[in-house]
DNA sequence: ACCTTTCTGTGACGGTCGTCACTTCGCTGC
DNA sequence: GCAGCGAAGTGACGACCGTCACAGAAAGGT
């Protein structure tokens, strides 16, 4: 099933406003790396620095707290970069990034990407961009973390990952469903707790499940839901 | 006791590598704004788009949540600056922003400050380093949050605030004190987990409160507590 | 010095949710 | 087909900590 990707950087967000020249240049200057699925590309307070370029496949960029908890803080797919962050400061990886799929990765020296950056203003506009985006993706979450019980966080979350029906019209799915581990680590609670929660959304027919597609039945009832559980810090509860 | 601090931007951080010339050409762009301690500078959802500069003064970076938690993001002191997300990307307000003390700020329209970055590379890079330490941080307290406990984020949060204690070596000093709501705001947890959490340190030996100051004498000693209270996770814990 | 407001410490209570345990289901590989 | 493994659903239990309440200390304004 699987074509080979050729090995170009065409596919890739941060270069697209290249001309295919410079493009080329910076193909010629990335080495080349495969990854199965499951296997570690970075880990966490390693001392590399370079760039990665996912051609093509998927990561998750995540942590593993000393207790054996897992942290998710994104994946990423064909088209991404990470590993930005050491570049920019020089400092520790941040994170460990693990490959979902195989995968293959264009691996920049940072000193190369800086020099991107500096030579070309629209490469680092889209730098800025995405550092900008995850820092907001970030606030977002630690307040969620901050203000929301789990309940909560997991319909927050669904209803993220849902993307329109294409065959359905005002249906949205999540597709394929990822395993429930995956999506409590995305929102720090456990895979009971999220079975829990969709377990209550069920009998309300907002949701339905079927196979490896979470169909949202009734986005809006779903909000609704999500936005009544907000404000009810007059009670006892967490919120 | 107030020096009335110049309206100049030879103060602020980003500026810092531009000659004097284009610092002037800047400060003739800005508007300048007073606050009161306690006025509201930037509303979170706003639409504007301004770069903000603190000249004197500080402010907390922070978002009230709809049953009126406060999440504390922040604290920024003269020569920070802030609303660059919504000036990168053009988004409305991510946070709002609370003057703290009386507070003098230069405020720039978001071209000026999206032109000055095409121009001066060095402005641009120490943005990116800005923005990614932002993303660091955030990671930081989404691991801390999702993976401490109440008592453990005090923990860490004091050994953050804390600087080495000039009068004696070895010593470590967070001084001023602020209100233990906003520690509490800093960590999402109540001023009662946090005055708990202090309580029960005090008889340890480790800290020592005397009016404003909070004292750590013996930091290493702290920092192993925190690190032995991690990996309990074969307990019935929350870690 | 007064009053008022804010900050602080502590007790009591109860809900939430993480942990453990077990069962059932669906898949993949042989 | 069956064995084996990961995923999923659900019950029971109990610790943690958010909430409420109140009392005492500190701070700030006039």
């Amino acid at each position: 099933m699987q074509i080979e990707t050729g090995r170009t950087l065409s596919g890739i967000g941060l270069f697209e406003d290249l001309d295919e020249a410079e493009r080329h240049r910076l193909e010629s200057r990335c080495t080349w790396r495969r990854y199965a699925s499951g296997e570690t590309v970075l880990e966490r307070g390693s001392e590399s620095r370079e760039v990665l370029f996912i051609i093509d496949g998927a990561v998750n960029i995540l942590n593993i707290s000393l207790s054996g908890r897992e942290v998710a803080y994104a994946t990423l797919r064909a088209g991404d970069c990470f590993g930005e962050l050491a570049a920019i400061d020089g400092k520790p990886r941040s994170a460990s990034v693990v490959a979902t799929e195989k995968t293959l990765v264009a691996v920049l020296a940072s000193e190369e990407f800086l020099t991107v950056l500096k030579e070309h203003v629209e490469v680092t506009f889209k730098v800025l961009q995405r550092l900008t985006s995850m820092v907001r993706m970030g606030d977002v979450r630690i307040m969620e973390l901050s203000t929301f019980a789990a309940t909560q966080r997991v319909y927050a979350e669904i209803l993220r990952m849902a993307k329109p029906d294409a065959a359905v019209p005002g249906r949205w799915v999540i597709h394929p469903l990822p395993p429930l581990r995956e999506i409590a680590s995305r929102i720090s609670t456990t895979r009971e707790t999220v079975a829990r929660a969709l377990s209550l959304l069920y009998p309300t027919g907002m949701v339905r499940r079927k196979g490896k597609s979470l169909y949202i039945l009734d986005r809006d009832k779903l909000e609704e839901t999500l936005a009544a559980l907000q404000q009810e810090g007059g009670g006892h509860h967490h919120v």
